[in-house]
DNA sequence: TTTTTCTTCCAAAAGATTTCAAAATGCTCC
DNA sequence: GGAGCATTTTGAAATCTTTTGGAAGAAAAA
């Protein structure tokens, strides 16, 4: 495995877990002790963790922030996503109309619909998932116009909700940046209303989140979890947290074998 | 293979996975660890992508960037159109609002734009210029929405005549499938819809086309080279022809030398 | 004390450089 | 067109560098 992505896992098992044992990390990431004790100097010395005794924690400043930094967030998609993406892109049927969400989660979605070669009209404000999609001829794609917010490819604008008003759709899938048992939430107002819309829009809603941020809280809540139809995440969400969210609405566990 | 088509090759593994070593990569590509090697120092040199012990992993900027064909369009791009982009690119004034017509052409203006680091509000159809011009975070990327016609990666439809009907833009770069002396044409009567508005809705229209469209003739007019204020062309045009369109526009000629 | 973790050092392994010869390509001249 | 020569590109080997994993002793926690 190269450094950088080690140590981008290292910071990973982090987030996950706020504080772990170097031991722990270093059967986890099947490396010697000798490399990973390196690698959390190394990001030490370069100011992204604290060390303990024998472990680590998050930087303080890191462990509040809403923005996940760029450089790790990205850093290879993790299994989980993928496995979320193909079954969610299983409730696709042959000429549907689907809304795809911008973010990372609904992009893996439509990595896996475009695998599928089944035709459908896809409807989508993220330049990453209209590129993804329409590599395939069968599938019609309708980018919704904006201006894209830097950054990530996402298009976002005064026009685009009432475009949005307009259209009626089978199937939403739903990114987000946080979900609690009751809400689903994110960092921007404008990104919030446009969710909204969609969620309007679409027959079916179904939100596709990885563990990761399951009961998390951000800034703009834009939809209950009793409104949405589905939930699809993976099996590493806290059982109590399973129960809190089941209790509201049905949740899909997918395994995140490779 | 050829090495551009390598490097391009190179690039596109990476897009996929974010990060790879120089073993998988020269296994995926059957060429010996050397040639490869020299590749990614060629990439690295030219600041596409980062090395790491063992591997590289992608650009910063062109992580989050959309990547559609962009990556595989850098280096596989003639020496004329990169010539074109980077003479029509200076045209660009600080704080104009420009159009990008959809195209190969216009793509390397885009490019060579985005390398300018001048702030400026564009104004596009083509999703891989929206992803190109986003990459930078100083340039406002406006993307008229539509469908995506297969094969391209441009968007066209029903409202997006009107849509572009109410915007006013400072500049507009024009492509274009062919070229006589007195007339701009394409291949279909919708994109030619969509190009005549662009002209319309600009204060100038500069259309770059590489030498090897012009005085061909394609389906649909859709302007007349009196109508436009610049032509930016190769230097390997015909002098008759070159002639023939001096009489009716002002032509800039570019030297194809790198 | 006993156990665990941390440092320091070393050797093995993996990767990077350098160098060189063969192959491919381009060019001139016939 | 093709032969001959120069240039560039490629793959492989030798050498050097970095990284890795382990071991021994020091330091810290239990």
């Amino acid at each position: 495995m190269l450094p950088p992505l080690r140590r981008a896992r290292i910071l990973e098992l982090l987030r996950k877990d706020q504080v772990a044992t170097l031991k722990d990390m270093s059967i986890a990431l099947s490396v010697s002790m000798s490399t990973l004790r390196r690698d959390v100097d190394y990001l030490c010395e370069s100011g992204q963790l604290e060390r303990t005794h024998g472990g680590a924690m998050l930087n303080q400043e890191r462990r509040n922030a809403v923005e996940l930094e760029p450089a790790i967030a990205t850093e290879l998609e993790s299994g989980a996503k993928r496995a979320i993406g193909y079954r969610a892109a299983k409730l696709i049927l042959p000429g549907q109309t689907v809304i795809f969400d911008s973010g990372s989660t609904t992009a893996a979605v439509a990595r896996a619909a475009q695998e599928r070669r089944v035709p459908f009209t896809a409807v989508t404000n993220d330049l990453s998932i209209a590129g993804t999609l329409s590599a395939t001829p069968i599938i019609r794609v309708l980018v919704v116009g904006g201006f894209v917010r830097t950054g990530t490819a996402t298009l976002l604008g005064p026009g685009l909700i009432s475009a949005v008003g307009r259209l009626r759709a089978d199937l939403v899938f739903l990114g987000t940046h946080a979900l609690t048992a009751d809400e689903l939430s994110d960092t921007s107002v404008e990104l919030a209303d446009l969710k909204r819309a969609f969620v309007q829009a679409g027959e079916q809603a179904i939100a596709v989140v990885d563990s990761s941020k399951v009961f998390s809280r951000a800034f703009c809540s834009f939809a209950r979890t009793r409104d949405l139809d589905r939930v699809i995440t993976d099996d590493r969400i806290a059982p109590d947290d399973l129960d809190a969210l089941r209790s509201r609405v049905a949740v899909d566990l997918v395994p995140e074998a490779e």
